[in-house]
DNA sequence: TAGGTTGATGTAACCAGTTACATGTGTCAA
DNA sequence: TTGACACATGTAACTGGTTACATCAACCTA
């Protein structure tokens, strides 16, 4: 037993001739050690848990992508569960990721059912917020500041001389993403009227906020979507109406998909390193799980970025 | 200890009190219980992992989503581990999953490294292939025919009168369903002269592709995508290049992604049913851990979408 | 009141490994 | 030849729960 247990672990520290009978045995037993035997020993399960509103937002695909791939250089798995944005599923579902043993978790935003920061404290487990900016926030957040994005936006189309635009968001309920964009909405200094317009974050839901725009009464120059995908849509909506843009309307999205390099036109946008906070989430959960030291909460910055979707607004 | 064990699982077989006592003590103790140790007497962990090429690509990532909810009703977590499709990598990563304690496999096509296979074999574990049908393959397999999606699609567009076509695909190296698709042009029973085009599978693959099929010396009047994610990039980069779509050139694609419907044009695809092959790799991979028995192999129709991106070639 | 039954609770074996420790074997120098 | 030491291997305790079984008290019936 201890014996095999060497074999398997240190192989070094037994005879070649006795390993190589331990391993025919195990071949022709055809053993296959039980994980569970070895994580009651060692107190390590070996992976993690994410808990994202949707994976049918390629932003959080992306985020996820780059959690695995780092959580993997520090032989960490990772167990994804989707919430829908709703904190009872996410607290349900947290629970059942520390019920089968995982080690820390990663959560979206802020915003959570009592019974999340109840499991998380009793359970004394490593947990880390992502997507938002709060350093005073009792999990380490590892993510970007969501006014800033916004603000970064509005203050440019406001420098083109955009004076009317349509802000097309996702929905403002459990959302604080969306409401803390919004609210980075009054830190721009400058005249400038604002119509909202709240949908659903995917391509469809641009779509009607665009013909819902188009359809109000007060027109606009410029539409910033709080979403990539939602500009897409609104973009694709544009071209059915045959609206130019950026001629007849400017655009302007957040996040900066991949799509949204390549489309026609490109999408002006505000760069969320969705990747690289994926990467700073593994790290930080990874050592905080190895080290039982709470990691300092990480600011990653948004990046403007300008492509042909917005333009000028001619003066006078 | 009993008792503990009892309260936490079978709540009646206690006396209200005794009850009360131990759970005073587990809220006062923090008591967790350990997932490893209810493991080691279960048997079960209840985590399935499951390997795909990429999160990047929407089509996973919906599949993804529908097998993690599915599973979810079954009480089964999700773990998440990439390939980029590299049948080694993919084999690693299986490793990890079942040293972690993983009951099952879910993985992509019917190419994997002899490693992989050797490691289901030994573990007698279950393992389901999807995105494929092949019902002599040693896995089950839950997906659809490949070929037949092609087929379907060449055919349609060999109906419109189209009789030189570009077909632009993904990598050939190590992906069986490319291959799949690409024989699945032969069953086409048309005279149509084709030309393959080769990129990656994402939206700049689809410029570039676009790019070279207007380079061609050989004028086509449409294009075959064996990917939606290529197609939109090919529908940006014609509008891009002012060529109008259907009117200039058809445009086909295959996946049916959720923006597809959306584009302007709406792109004519095959739709592939992934949400209904999420749940029933979810569904055939549960009962299987659960009943010992090897699921039968699912077979799931693609179906033609018929949208604005496809016209007929005017005769003569 | 004795005996049977029921329900609650404690005891200890068990799951499948790891690891500290004890034992055994072989090599080498004195 | 013997003691010292290194190295290999076996033994048993330990991880933290679950569960079969034993025990015991309370209640009911004969």
């Amino acid at each position: 037993m201890a014996t095999v247990s060497r074999v398997l672990n240190a192989p070094d520290a037994v005879s070649p001739k006795t390993r190589e009978k331990v391993e025919a045995a195990i071949r022709t037993l055809r053993f296959v050690p039980s994980a569970a035997a070895r994580a009651i020993n060692s107190g390590r399960t070996r992976f993690v848990g994410a808990l994202v509103p949707t994976l049918d937002n390629a932003i959080f695909a992306r985020f996820l992508a780059a959690l695995e791939h780092k959580l993997a250089e520090r032989r960490l798995s990772l167990v994804v569960a989707t919430t829908h944005n709703d904190p009872a599923i996410e607290a349900e579902k947290a629970k059942t990721l520390v019920d089968i043993g995982a080690e820390g978790l990663i959560v979206s935003g802020i915003t959570h059912d009592p019974a999340l920061d109840d499991l998380i404290e009793r359970c004394q487990l490593p947990a880390i917020a992502t997507s938002y900016h709060d350093p005073d926030y009792h999990l380490p957040t590892v993510g970007y500041d969501n006014a800033a994005a916004t603000a970064l936006a509005l203050d440019y189309l406001a420098g083109q001389g955009h004076r009317d635009i349509a802000v097309v968001h996702g929905p403002l309920a459990n959302n604080d993403r969306t409401r803390a964009r919004l609210a980075g909405l009054d830190q721009v200094d400058r005249a400038v009227a604002l119509q909202f317009f709240e949908t659903e974050i995917a391509i469809p839901g641009g779509c009607r906020a665009a013909s819902a725009v188009l359809a109000a009464h007060r027109r606009v120059s410029a539409i910033l979507c709080f979403s990539d995908v939602l500009a897409l849509g609104v973009l694709f909506e544009m071209q059915r109406n045959a609206v130019r843009v950026p001629d007849d309307l400017s655009l302007m999205g957040i996040d900066d998909l991949a799509a949204s390099a390549h489309s026609e036109p490109g999408l002006t946008t505000v760069h969320l390193p969705v990747s690289r906070m994926g990467e700073a989430s593994a790290t930080a959960i990874a050592g905080w799980i190895e080290t039982k030291e709470r990691p300092a909460p990480v600011l990653l910055a948004p990046d403007r970025i300008i492509r042909g979707s917005t333009g000028a607004v001619a003066s006078g």
